[in-house]
DNA sequence: GTTAGCATGTAAGGAGTTACATGATTTT
DNA sequence: AAAATCATGTAACTCCTTACATGCTAAC
């Protein structure tokens, strides 16, 4: 459902969706909000802009000031927003991986509160995963190159790195559980005022 | 000079050099070392031992245990054993890059002081780089959609990944370091006896 | 006036994934 | 005897990068 590359696609959407942009300015906005994850090539942009405008999510907003022509500017259509809301909606067993997650965590800020929480649920129990399969993989058993110091560190920082992440992922989902309670907390206090 | 491709070639006749093995188990290897890097599929490995025995750097050693058969052992050739050796010695820019960087590290233990120092620094230099392009672009004056806390987190949790990813890093530095003087100290103390 | 950055694109090719196809061996 | 896992491969396809090509605009 959501390949690698629907990502770009909701990172262009999600973005344009603030603010109408042209492509050069919008490689920069991606590399600001989502620059720890990947860049993001000319080669890569501009085609895929073509391919949305095609597919009717974006529409070229000509702004041709004074003799100022070449610039694209690009905003999101309805149906534009339609699939932004699909896109930011859908939190299958792919949103979970590394980048797929980065981008959809960057969208929070409109993502439904459930969905928020499936996806982080979902993150951490990916990252658990990996940690037990790193785990298993250890270089403890080591039998050709016995003590080789330099595959033991990698080995460890692997498992720093991936405890650090779940560390931070079950900070974010306490987060997310206190902002439930208290919204539930609010519709409590309201049901009890009538 | 090192694509990404280098990188699982670098693998493969690095881990073949320890002990020949058939590809099935090659990967299980891979992934035992690189676990943490990244995932390697069929349709990715055995094209490239095909093309390994192509170039001479591999043979292939049947080896008929009974009626099993189909069953292919790698070994590394004396021309592979050269090109592991070069690809070792090889700390180009795309050395330091994350996956480059883990293969190069992983095979540390039969790299050349001199070299390890070289490639750690680089990582070093790549890794502070990053660090500060993610502050610059950090989410402070985020005009449009003022206090996303969920774009600061992101923002957040790439600045302390990337600082404990140096922090690592300075360490195995220190440890070389002090390796090295230790060498030398082995060096003057042979030379005071004479 | 020339360098640096803004701005848009294309074409070719590299790298790898997915899905498929096939069969042997080991374990339950 | 079925299921799991070992074992090897291919073909189509996707995605992205690199290198190229072009021209404008701002700053020095």
């Amino acid at each position: 459902m959501s390949r690698r590359s629907d990502m770009l696609e909701l990172a262009i959407l999600g973005l344009l969706q603030d603010a109408p942009m042209h492509g050069y300015e919008l490689r920069k906005q991606v590399h600001r909000v989502l620059g720890t994850v990947r860049a993001l090539s000319y080669g890569t942009l501009y085609p895929r802009l073509r391919d949305l405008v095609l597919w009717g999510y974006l529409r070229e907003v000509d702004r041709p000031i004074a003799g100022r022509r070449a610039k694209i500017t690009y905003a999101v259509t309805p149906a534009g927003r339609e699939r932004l809301a699909h896109l930011l909606a859908a939190a299958g067993p792919s949103a979970w991986e590394d980048e797929a997650f980065a981008v959809h965590f960057a969208f929070f800020g409109r993502t439904d509160a459930s969905v928020r929480l499936r996806i982080l649920e979902g993150r951490r129990a990916r990252l658990e995963e990996r940690l037990a399969l790193i785990r298993a993989n250890g270089p403890a058993r080591n039998a050709t190159r016995p003590g080789d110091t330099y595959l033991t560190e990698l080995h460890r920082h692997g498992v720093e790195s991936a405890e650090a992440d779940l560390r931070w992922i079950a900070r974010m989902i306490d987060t997310e559980r206190q902002k439930n309670d208290r919204a539930f907390r609010q519709v409590g206090d309201a049901l009890d005022k009538e």
